[in-house]
RNA sequence: UCCUCCUUAGCUCAGUUGGUUAGAGCAUCUGACUGUUAAUCAGAGGGUCGCUAGUUCAAGUCUAGCAGGGGGAGCCA
């Protein structure tokens, strides 16, 4: 049967062609009957959705069908038909099934009744095949698509930033390092310290925290740009919004100031919502009715928002002047909490907020300091549900402002020295933000835990897979 | 890392003031059933109660430590 070309689900179920020879090759997801007529759900992960495969029990080898069983692999050649049944419209009147491989039941630990996220994450391996999973990973895709044609179609252009890093500035967490040293014996100097110099880079090297500073330097050539890759954080987070290992979206642009960067990621957020709702609909519907029924109404609702733009300190003054009692108390200076954040965003101002000029203590060395020696430029993008999906900031151009803000933070300029160059030669105004891929998803899918959301996540304790 | 909760059959969970042989639903297996929709009906098999110590005549149940997991917090994206 292998002349044959294979029909996706996703095409049959949308077809008219009643009486064409089709064949298609997928998993079972179950099985059931009577002795007369077996009914076989078949779902090949083009879309959510199964085919009903019917096969007359008299028109195959009774041993044949016993190796249907739930996780099997088929190939099956049939007629296309409307179905008999409710429930679906079409279904296939098997003519030839092939298994391509059984699974024992006693043993295959997918069952056709749902499972919890937390047991799934358990067989992290197996979970693509579940329709939740399935689903999360299709707009997966659709939102890692969307997002380069997005910026393609806006005249970006793709960098890739290393991930090794020699460079320990980003000062964006801890950093797991990467050496090919002996653990057990690495070489010392004679004070006992490890001499990174016989290591393969001849220095300490670690995996990268942002792409943010690589993309500056494309960024002050190519105008607009941006980068999509993973990056590593060896902090010991255990959350349902931190991973050790994500990807990160950090568009850089030249000729930009804070305001025409908060444009840019307000507008690219609520492309990436209307691309999920035009593309990725029947996965949406589904993820809305299992998981969370507001899903589809908060994702027009943030197209559908202008989003708050307010300063720091005018936050602060709505804080304070709330009457709510916080665990942590809201002042001047002070990073604010997810307590103060959800409080804005959700109920004093019911939509998405960003947050811009913040504290400069409470900030990164790069951000554009503000001509009241205070605050800086940068920006929080808060969402609900997750809290801050993207921080920004227009970056300090001025050298002599930049060289005063790494000395107080005492980053060695010598670990920063062609970072500094950008503004040495040729400097100009420029902005940026980083996007969390997978918060991004959370927010997309509804999802509550970002473990599922991410094929394979790394956490503290948990490489598995 | 801190606070808190959880860990009993393949999965989801009951399990009384500590007391004989640890239960249910689903799944699995066997059988029945002429089109099912997480099919239905009948029967059967399936357990180192997370691990290690301790208290006790007796521990799934009480205590401590450890491990793993969930939720909240911090760090952040």
């Amino acid at each position: 049967m292998e002349h044959q070309r294979r029909s996706k689900i996703s095409d049959l179920l949308k077809s008219k062609e009643y009486g064409k020879e089709v064949l298609v090759k997928g998993w079972v997801r179950t099985r059931r009957g009577n002795k007369n007529v077996n009914f076989i759900a078949l779902n090949d992960g083009s879309v959510v959705h199964h085919i009903q495969v019917v096969a007359e029990v008299a028109n195959f080898d009774e041993n044949l069908l016993k190796l249907v069983t739930t996780g099997s692999c088929l190939a099956v050649k049939g007629v296309l038909v409307e179905s008999q049944g409710q429930g679906q419209n079409v279904e296939i009147q098997a003519r030839e099934i092939e298994v391509y491989g059984s699974a024992d039941a006693e043993t295959y630990p997918l069952q056709k009744k749902g499972h919890t996220l937390e047991f799934l994450r358990e067989i992290a391996h197996l979970r693509p095949r579940t329709n939740t999973f399935g689903a999360v990973l299709r707009i997966r895709h659709a939102m890692a698509y969307a997002i380069h044609k997005y910026f393609n179609d806006q005249g970006f252009f793709y960098i890739h930033a290393p991930i090794i890093t020699g460079s320990d500035a980003e000062g964006a967490g801890a950093m797991f390092r990467v050496t090919t040293l002996d653990a057990g014996n690495p070489p010392r100097l004679p004070g006992g310290e490890i001499d990174y110099a016989q290591d393969f880079f001849g220095k300490e090297t670690n995996l990268t925290v942002s792409g943010q500073l690589e993309a500056e330097l494309a960024a002050m050539a190519l105008s607009l740009v941006y980068t999509f890759g993973p990056t590593f954080r060896a902090e010991n987070s255990n959350t349902p919004r931190h991973l050790a290992e994500f990807w990160m979206i950090e568009p850089e642009m030249a000729f930009y100031d804070i305001n025409d960067n908060m444009d840019l990621a307000e507008e690219f957020l609520k492309y990436l919502m209307q691309y999920a709702l035009d593309h990725c609909y029947d996965d949406l519907e589904f993820l809305n009715k299992m998981y969370d029924n507001e899903l589809i109404d908060r994702l027009k609702g943030v197209i559908g928002s202008s989003f708050e733009r307010l300063t720091y300190t005018k936050a602060v003054e709505i804080l304070m002047a709330s009457g709510q009692t916080w665990e942590y108390p809201v002042s001047w200076g002070a990073d604010l909490q997810a307590e103060h954040e959800r409080y804005l965003v959700e109920k004093h101002f019911g939509k998405p907020v960003i947050l811009t000029d913040y504290p400069k203590d409470i900030k990164a060395f790069y951000m554009k300091q503000n001509t009241d020696g205070k605050t800086v430029r940068g920006m929080d993008v808060l969402f609900p549900k997750i809290g801050e999906i993207i921080g920004g900031s227009q970056r300090e151009e001025n050298l002599d402002a930049l060289m005063n803000r790494i000395h107080e933070m005492n980053i060695p300029e010598k670990d920063v020295w062609w970072y500094l160059d950008t503004r040495k030669f040729g400097t100009t105004p420029h902005a940026g933000f980083g996007l969390g891929f997978e918060r991004l998803i959370l927010f997309v899918t509804g999802m509550a835990n970002i473990r599922d959301v991410i094929p394979f996540p790394r956490t503290p304790k948990n490489a598995e897979f």
